[in-house]
DNA sequence: TTGTACGCGTTATCAG
DNA sequence: CTGATAACGCGTACAA
């Protein structure tokens, strides 16, 4: 009796409530188990789902119960030419973790992620379709300026990720830049003693690259050090913007710094390829150190000296932050800090060997001890 | 006159619509510029519909024009567990890739890119949910079983990612597991010469771990060379399971092979692992080598000789694949092979230096020459 | 405990 | 060129 009328659409509440012989009501009530229903009531529905194999349309609820359970996560994507620096594509596992944690979270909380790249262009529009989709958006830092957020944020539940935090019109979760660039100058300064220092910093426009360099200017200069920075010090967050500056910086013929902090890893690895080709050497000529702790990071040589960011939790504090935020639970204006770690290694001059074939020391604990057996 | 009616929920196209002074035909009209309207209509509506911020719910959308405009992809996760093996999170980046290129591809389309990690547990229920959020799903290997994907592809457009090719049941995107294998198994046998050998495979009811393990056998057995493998042979994909199979052949005292493939570059990790804490050297006591060429493998001490996938590339083929199944031009059956290369590096006998801050030639020569300028 | 009927916001088919 | 109006599939008061 089950003619194909329907093949190629699937079946729907109406189908199932005939086949059950009840109504589509009933049907939803077993369905979502809001009312009570006589077991063999429920029973005879759920076995016509299964029969069906039905399954409601996300449409069709989202419009009714007014929630899609849907949020979306906006990144700045680079370019995807075949050309880029290596060193750059190293860039992406950054925002991969964030992924990686914002979807867990947003599963955990019964919710999709949708996601979406944006270039360099005006992510407005972008942003804009994204909020007919989703209930929610966790916006990367950069994808909208705080001028345009502001709007956004105080009709649609928006969480800001890395944001500055400045300007309190949107939710954020964001890492420690003080207290990780603190601990990286008082490294440098008081464990190593360099005097002269420079930082490269990310863009001029970067609440995360302002709140570094500033953080560890003062804090250097606090510990009677001297750091220069400014315009012409600026990276532009790439390995290519960094290697510039020092190349630049040689060029001028002015003395070179004891030390460099850069804002992210990809600047450390760009200022250490220029002071590589000038035939200086890290970390004897000048100490080198990063921000972010990219997989890449342990593995160079020397190995880089770095403030780690918890990327993955970040992704899911993000999402559970935003959660919170679409039901109500949480005020449109929190802000949560997330802590980072200082992460000593060779580049400041600390001895440290690259990772090779060998794991962790955890992990080979882990291998020749009982816990094993949970690995898989 | 713009009254407070309505707000904390989203303006509709009726809003719009009254705003304008037209109906919410017209509306649509100069929304989806099916039908031609006068362009001072026209500009009406764009005008009301900027000055109230309107965005059509998806959720309507969807309901009326029977199409989501949004894709699925559903991968493998590893636990989240923080005592996870290092090397086992390296892993992820395989996926990553995926993610990359699918989500960009899927915008490209003008879809959008719904993700979803999945466990060990049965994911059934799992895909069956994302089957009512979306108009297509992209099954990554190992999410479900040929005999699941079968009815599933039936009636909703699938396309699985790196499944076996052999059951025509379901779309499918793949590498070229034969032609990568072949040419390792060349290399191996033919260029060092190496007769005694072995093959670490991931699971047995893995299509690509199959395929990879019967070519690679077959070709060293062509070439005159003898190659072990079978169930003690099983490396569970891990790092931690190819530990295991090369401890077991250890304390078995039976002869260690001259090389070892594996069906990817994890397990040959753990493999390199276990010898080297046994004492063996790699590559000079036993010779390896790995699939996939995931980022640490041109890291490593010795590097890792692999064969590359274009991970990205098959995200991108998978959602451009996907679309176009569910646009109707593409047969449900469509098979598509994505070539390989075999990559040669230190860990079979070849020399290669490890990457450490030194960029690619490839980014030495473009750091170098005119092409600079378009690289940021 | 179960059924009826309305509303959710769009698209699209008719008329006009 | 534009306006009513009927689906679309589901949740849920309100009735029974």
């Amino acid at each position: 009796m089950e003619a194909n009328e329907g093949v190629s659409s699937p079946p729907t509440i109406y189908d199932v409530a005939e086949r059950a012989g009840v109504s589509i009501a009933t049907v939803s009530r077993a369905l979502n188990g809001h009312s009570y229903l006589r077991p063999e009531t429920r029973d005879r529905v759920l076995t016509a789902v299964r029969e069906l194999r039905y399954v409601a349309n996300a449409s069709a609820r989202g419009l009714s119960s007014r929630s899609k359970r849907v949020i979306g996560l906006v990144f700045m994507r680079l370019p995807m030419w075949d050309d880029l620096l290596d060193i750059e594509q190293e860039t992406l596992l950054f925002t991969d973790s964030i992924i990686r944690g914002a979807e867990f979270a947003a599963q955990e909380c019964g919710y999709s992620l949708l996601i979406r790249g944006v270039g360099d262009a005006d992510a407005t529009p972008v942003v804009a379709a994204l909020s007919g989709q989703t209930d929610g958006l966790i916006l990367q830092d950069r994808v909208l300026s705080d001028r345009k957020v502001a709007p956004l944020a105080k009709r649609f539940p928006t969480v800001l990720l890395s944001g500055s935090g400045r300007s309190r019109t949107a939710a954020t979760v964001r890492v420690d830049n003080v207290g990780g660039m603190q601990a990286m100058a008082e490294h440098l300064v008081g464990h190593h003693g360099f005097r002269e220092l420079a930082f490269i910093g990310g863009r001029a426009d970067s609440p995360d690259s302002t709140t570094r360099s500033e953080t560890f200017v003062a804090t250097a200069s606090a510990l009677g050090a001297h750091c220069v920075t400014g315009p012409e010090w600026n990276g532009d967050w790439t390995s290519v913007g960094a290697l510039r500056v020092v190349q630049a910086l040689l060029a001028s013929g002015r003395p070179l710094p004891r030390a460099i902090a850069c804002a992210n890893d990809q600047m450390a690895i760009g200022a250490a390829h220029a002071l590589h080709l000038a035939g200086y050497r890290v970390p004897q000529d000048v100490a080198l150190a990063g921000f972010d702790d990219i997989p890449i990071a342990r593995h160079m040589s020397p190995t880089l000296t770095t403030v780690r960011q918890p990327s993955q939790q970040l992704g899911r504090t993000a999402a559970e932050s935003l959660v919170a935020l679409i039901e109500g639970s949480l005020a449109p204006s929190h802000q949560e800090v997330l802590p980072v770690e200082l992460v000593v290694r060779g580049s400041c001059g600390c001895a440290a060997p690259a990772l090779g074939w060998e794991p962790s020391p955890a992990s080979v604990e882990r291998l020749n001890g009982t816990a094993l057996e949970n690995v898989r």
